[in-house]
DNA sequence: AGCGCCGCAATTGTATACAAACCTGTGCTG
DNA sequence: CAGCACAGGTTTGTATACAATTGCGGCGCT
């Protein structure tokens, strides 16, 4: 953990409010006072503010005019358009990528992550180690974007990444082993072959394509867990920040 | 001023320290002191502290891992990609405002301002006002870019437009008036009617492409005002941030 | 009864005092 | 003489007290 500052109230605060944001503790509309939640958390509303303002910068929070804070809330549309601009930076970063040119050093480290990320697929369905190509999935991501040796572009596209459902492995933790769900990650793993592919040949416009719409294979799991209802919410981080508007009302229990 | 909130002391703190540092005030590499800071505006470090994370989202500072705080060091690079990022952002804008189709009233608001636009531009040169140009221009890009009704993608453009030098009218006020900058403007005007005319035409990859050219336009004037010395530092507000790679090292004095 | 004004309570913004961490300079030791 | 260790000072991190502003509820007026 290289995000392991010293200043470890503020780091409270932070993991404090992520998990009671994400576990869906603390309620879409309702705005929070700081003083509550210092003294829920031990902490001083100073490392609290410092936390909270992080959090906007992640789009978990937002901050009304009046000064007030409230848990952020997402519409369908706005998670969308979220990974779409995930697709639109990655495609930027491969199209660079392939007009800079591929070194012998990362074509190998690639190469070597598809092949692990293959290994895992070719295992019988209900074997398949999700956590491990989650974490293949992320690193594979990131081989293929530092190619383009863009700092700017780099921390952009990692400021995307850090969005509530935006990341290229925001799915993949609810492990829903559907037949349409594990076709895609076949597809997906096909277009990984042919984005690097694209980036060796400097083929820049096809890895820019293929990365806009390997991004849209995300909406099709939006979709799906949109529809699944109450229990995806406990596995993908953020879904509870989304408001679901086609609902049909039946019987909503009123929470507390 | 939407943004005249009532925190007056963390208003003080930003404007203050945007000026120190965009008139370059304060120098790239040195670290500087909340207390220091802090008695020089007349105000607590509370606020200052809040400024200063406000301006690191902003790209005027950045943290060092003990804490610190300095002024950002830009290369030419990294405007460069900043430039290029807002011609990707706003080229996917315009792509989807050509998809999602234009409204009569946008349409009328447009032609109105590249009327305007084409007024101030047919002035002798001599007689352009270009904080005029500057306001028409910025008001165009934001016509243009509230048709495609994300907001996602609306405030993501906006984050990279408020980057030091990465807006559409950064190296207007330059009111550099050579015979090749005078040219570049009316080949963007030419643009920006090619861009409104595809959005009407539902030409969204004609759109997207023109809006990346023309961003392009900005880095020859990156370009020219970098060459251009110290004299330029004064009229492009953030210049001063970008670090001179071509000087040659002369007796670098070891700070303290 | 409805509307508007005034005052209180709650909440955020600011200031300052204190604690901890870091860098630095100096002196000791191998 | 070099390297390390410790101590002091400087700087950021945290806590708490105070000020200002906002929202709200009651009260009076129309």
């Amino acid at each position: 953990m290289a995000e392991t500052r010293k200043k470890k109230s503020f780091q409270a605060a932070l993991m404090g409010l992520r998990e009671k944001i994400l576990t869906g503790e603390l309620v879409k509309g309702d705005h929070l006072s700081e003083v509550l939640l210092a003294e829920d958390l031990g902490i001083s509303r100073t490392p609290l503010r410092e936390a909270m303002r992080e959090l906007i910068d992640q789009g978990l929070l937002e901050r009304l005019p009046n000064g007030r804070y409230q848990v952020c809330s997402l519409t369908r549309e706005d998670v969308r358009d979220f990974i779409a601009l995930r697709g639109l930076l990655e495609g930027s970063v491969f199209r660079l990528a392939a007009e800079k040119g591929i070194s012998p050093g990362q074509h190998r480290a690639c190469t070597e992550t598809l092949a692990a990320l293959d290994c895992v697929l070719g295992a019988s369905p209900s074997d398949i180690v999700f956590e491990r190509y989650m974490d293949l999935n992320e690193t594979l991501h990131a081989q293929l974007a530092e190619i383009c040796d863009s700092p700017v572009m780099l921390s952009e596209l990692a400021r995307i990444n850090s969005r509530p459902m935006a990341g290229p492995s925001a799915f993949l933790g609810g492990q829903a082993v559907s037949h349409e769900t594990l076709n895609s990650l076949h597809v997906a793993q096909d277009q990984h072959k042919s984005i690097l592919e694209a980036i060796c040949n400097r083929e820049g416009a096809r890895a820019e394509a293929l990365a806009r719409e390997h991004a849209r294979l995300a909406h099709r799991n939006l979709d799906f867990f949109l529809a699944a209802g109450q229990s995806a919410v406990t596995n993908i981080p953020g879904l509870s920040l989304v408001e679901r508007q086609p609902e049909q009302e039946t019987t909503k229990p009123k929470k507390s």
